[in-house]
DNA sequence: CGTAACTTGTGAAATCATTCACAAGCGCGC
DNA sequence: GCGCGCTTGTGAATGATTTCACAAGTTACG
């Protein structure tokens, strides 16, 4: 298939979430226009993104649903459960651990390491820290499909690899620090003093 | 000045952490290619980010390591501090409260706030959680410049009208709900579930 | 001083993403 | 069955961003 554009996945994922909320009011069908007014985008938009693959709409009235919803889930991915260990569990790493919106959309938290022994034992919401020093061994046995990274910077790079080494193919990285990965990983990265300091910018500079 | 488009303040503040780095390791200077390699990206697009703003190089021989950082922190607003509150004191606000990386750049967290009684009071890190029926008294005292949310979906809407009523210019919100802000105010969201899911997307989709 | 080796700054070209605009399909009422 | 109102799907046009490519400036050095 052509190439989708991160964009275009990020809206897929917004209109799902709408879509949901939709049937659940016990809406049967929705135009193009209503979840572009809910996603904040426009009809054309939506339409665009939907005809990359394929067309679920009937002209006239709109499109079904539950019929879209099913199809986004798919395409997504979301039609199943994905395993998900949390590496690190500081405060951002227990706070991941025990937060419900994982769960919600399929994502289920199985492990969750330390290398501190002082974690180590600690029950996050039903799941046990384990140390560091299993990670392989755990890897090899759970084979979960993605790793948040929650570490300091400083030694993000070589769990990265000890990951990517051990067959983990996707990772979301929480640590400020530039990684690399080899080709066959996926890395995503979340830096929250980033999206501050664009946020500083646009006060500094946006403004009349 | 001219619309700088999100990507380029992005990678801009990625430079930065690199000439922070690069200057502890006492170079002089650096140039385009060597500041690329590190942001993953390439010698002309760093050479093209830093053209919006003026022309700070010297041909033959690069930028000056100093220069640039300090050129880009006035850029990005960073030469100051800013006043930050989170609202939300549940597992994500109270690891927000304890991140460290904020003070570092410079983003100083002046207070919590929650709903719940039996948070109000408890001490994160030095700030202690108040009653968020005292957040319009105290954004009138404080002047916080900017509001990190993190409460639950469904409670995000009237909060964000509360932030924005009381003067509130730039609101970073981790609350998984599509939000609607006044012309004057900036908003910037962070989905986990919805990074989770794009790399969902990719796992599913983007493999030999 | 002259030349070689680098590196910047920037128009022009290429690529990528969004918006426009409209033909064509569908349902409803008569 | 026909016409009206609504909505999709999609090429074409526009707009935005990235990459290319090269003239011109700088240093180093014989």
């Amino acid at each position: 298939m052509k190439h989708i554009a991160e964009s275009t996945v990020r809206r897929l994922s917004r209109y799902l979430r709408f879509l949901e909320d939709f049937e659940a009011q016990g809406h049967q069908t929705i135009s193009s226009g209503a979840l572009a007014a809910q996603g904040g985008t426009t009809s054309a938009q939506v339409r665009k993104d939907l005809s990359f693959f394929g067309s679920f709409g009937k002209r006239g009235l709109g499109y079904s649903v539950s019929a879209l919803s099913t199809r986004i889930r798919e395409i997504l991915g979301l039609g199943r459960t994905w395993k998900v260990i949390i590496v690190g569990a500081g405060k951002i790493g227990a706070a991941l651990a025990q937060y419900r919106g994982f769960r919600e959309r399929g994502f289920l938290v199985v492990s969750v390491y330390d290398a501190d022994p002082a974690s180590v034992g600690r029950s996050l919401d039903g799941v046990i820290v384990r140390d560091q020093r299993q990670l392989e061994g755990d890897i090899a046995r759970l084979k979960p499909d993605i790793a948040l990274l929650a570490v300091p910077g400083d030694v993000a790079q070589p769990l990265v690899d000890r990951l990517a080494r051990s067959g983990v193919r996707a990772i979301l990285n929480f640590a400020p620090a530039p990684l690399q990965v080899p080709e066959h990983v996926t890395l995503r990265s979340v830096n929250m003093a980033l999206e501050l300091e664009i946020l500083s910018y646009e006060l500094v500079n946006k403004r009349p």
